[in-house]
RNA sequence: GGGCCGUUAGCUCAGUCGGUAGAGCAGCUGACUCUUAAUCAGCGGGUCGGAGGUUCGAGUCCUCCACGGCUCACCA
């Protein structure tokens, strides 16, 4: 269903939401911390906070949620981890099995401590809820309970929905073994209400009785559900495969409606975000970029804007090259600001401190600085950028360092040599005319169009056919390459003194 | 096989209650011999995937078809 785009996406899903007469209201998102928490895994709870600002703004009472599934199993030796010490924890709960590098609580903690950071970053403020702690806090017990009774009406709707014959020994709950820690082999044998215990036998050859407090855990399709009428959930976005015929939404809903005797949450499906040219983000194939370090390149209101400017299920394919630059100028140049106002708003735009100052001619001051933020200002101030905040403005330089390193194009780079570089001794007699010339034409204060023009004025002098030569002797002289940024503006950023006697140098050196 | 998304200018995409198509880039022309996705001015360019239907009128709504992508054990 395409639907008829007369405003901005999250405004039409608030529209929904307010005429199904629910509330008050709860949006719950959820990530399982089994790996990297990556851009595409925060597509969810920037959804989910974009339809919450909407509603708050309309003065619905709501509040965000993020439930971190650190209680679910770990399902395999991820490419990322060490098999000799993982293989023995598969099946066992992500809060129960430890840290990889040692410095995080559990293994669970470990991915989630860093995401939890970058929601600050990007003022995302949710009401964080452990599974493991939902668990063993005894809070889903009557859940537990139910979903133990409604055992045959659970496994009806789904073999309903799924055509999937569900096995005789199947039980929505599954006990953690005490004798190997896992819950992935385990077959309930029965269950006491009274006592909230569950009786378990093991494929390791444990057996015995588990609290329902924090002794086992639902089924993903029943835990969802139960999820929703605990807590309660009255509105859950949740990716694409959740959302299929049978899947698990609508598996979830009926067992909600049915087994908990609660009314599902308002579905807000998303589609995926893929890397430019290297597939979707998986966390179980390691090809992720995580949030951490995506906010190293990009400031937290540009990553929203990513999102938020698309429509939940059309696809975002992320290209952190070229593209990035532009993605980060929309936000500083006013011009392309009147394109999509709701979108940038709904980012945080007003949040954003313009620095007037092009991210791609960041990108070239910054090395023309050699990454030095003090002379990053310099220049600017040199080639009358006002800069009236240098905090600002570093903290922009400091993206376009990281950016550099991470994404740039080589094509893009380039470094001014402390020393004549060696590759300017094999310049020709007509380039070293020509620097010697120029050197002696500059003058303090001329400004990139100046120079630029005087650069032609030289070649012609000099006698060269081809300004291309001339171009390259410059950059040859000051980058040791053959390219690099507009000659005339490159050199009027970098310091009169520094230039003169560079080109002289570089005119008077002759092949060895 | 089911579901979802897409198919509009060479490319990337916008298209607001349906009122006979827009932007950026590329291209062409000119400006200063032009180079860092150079800059400025101007210009051209589209049977809106196909076929039906509703309508005075359809890129826009309905039906069917084609092609492409994704998804349907766990995974956002």
């Amino acid at each position: 269903m395409v639907h008829v785009r007369d405003k901005h996406w999250a405004d039409e899903i608030a529209d929904e939401i307010l005429a199904t007469g629910r509330g008050p209201h709860e949006i719950s998102t959820g990530i399982s911390p089994s790996g990297e928490i990556h851009i595409g895994n925060l597509r969810e709870v920037i959804t989910a906070d974009v339809v919450h600002q909407v509603l708050k703004e309309r003065g619905i009472e709501v509040t965000l949620d993020y439930v971190a599934d650190n209680f679910d199993p770990l399902r395999k030796v991820y490419p990322f981890l060490d098999a000799a010490v993982y293989s023995s924890h598969i099946g066992k709960p992500l809060s129960e099995i430890p840290c990889p590098c040692g410095g995080h609580s559990s293994y669970a903690a470990h991915f989630l401590e860093p995401f939890l950071s970058s929601l600050e970053r990007l003022r995302i403020h949710v009401k964080v809820y452990y599974a493991d702690q939902m668990y063993k806090s005894g809070m889903l017990v009557p859940q537990i309970v139910q979903a133990l009774r409604g055992r045959d009406a659970i496994a009806r709707i789904l073999h309903e929905c799924t055509g999937r014959k569900v096995e005789p020994e199947w039980s929505p709950f599954n006990p953690i073994c005490g004798t190997c820690g896992r819950m992935t082999d385990t077959l309930v044998k029965g269950f006491s209400e009274k006592a909230a215990t569950v009786d378990y036998t093991c494929s390791c050859g444990g057996r015995g009785t588990v609290s329902m407090k924090g002794g086992g855990k639902l089924t993903w399709r029943v835990d969802w559900p139960a999820r929703w009428a605990r807590i309660p959930v009255t509105i859950e976005p949740f990716g694409k495969d959740h959302a299929t015929r049978g899947g698990s939404y609508d598996t979830g809903a009926l067992i909600c409606r049915e087994v908990f005797k609660a009314p599902p949450p308002f579905p807000v499906t998303y589609e995926w975000i893929s890397f430019k040219g290297m597939g979707d983000m998986k966390k179980s194939k390691g090809n992720v970029l995580s949030v951490h370090r995506m906010l190293e390149v990009l400031p937290p209101e540009v990553l929203r804007y990513l999102i938020v400017k698309t429509q939940p299920m059309r696809a975002i394919s992320f290209d952190p090259g070229l593209p990035l630059l532009s993605l980060m100028d929309e936000f500083d140049d006013a011009a392309s600001q009147s394109r999509d106002p709701r979108a940038l708003k709904l980012a945080g735009a007003d949040q954003f401190t313009p620095i007037g100052v092009p991210f791609r001619h960041l990108v070239n001051v910054v090395q023309m600085a050699d990454f030095d933020l003090e002379q990053v200002i310099v220049i600017l101030r040199r080639n009358k950028y006002p800069v009236p905040d240098p905090a600002a403005v570093k903290e922009r330089a400091g993206y376009a360092i990281r950016w550099l390193r991470e994404f740039a194009p080589d094509d893009l780079k380039f470094s001014v040599q402390r020393a004549l570089p060696p590759a300017a001794r094999a310049l020709d007699a007509a380039q070293r005319a020509f620097l010697s010339r120029l050197a002696g034409s500059l003058r303090p204060g001329m400004s990139g169009e100046e120079i630029h023009a005087l650069i032609y004025e030289i070649a012609k002098q000099v006698g060269m056919e081809k300004t291309t030569a001339a171009f390259e002797a410059i950059y040859q002289a000051f980058l040791g390459q053959p390219k690099g940024p507009r000659a005339g503006w490159f050199l009027a950023f970098l310091e009169h003194d520094f230039v003169v006697e560079r080109l002289r140098e570089a005119g008077k050196a002759a092949a060895a």
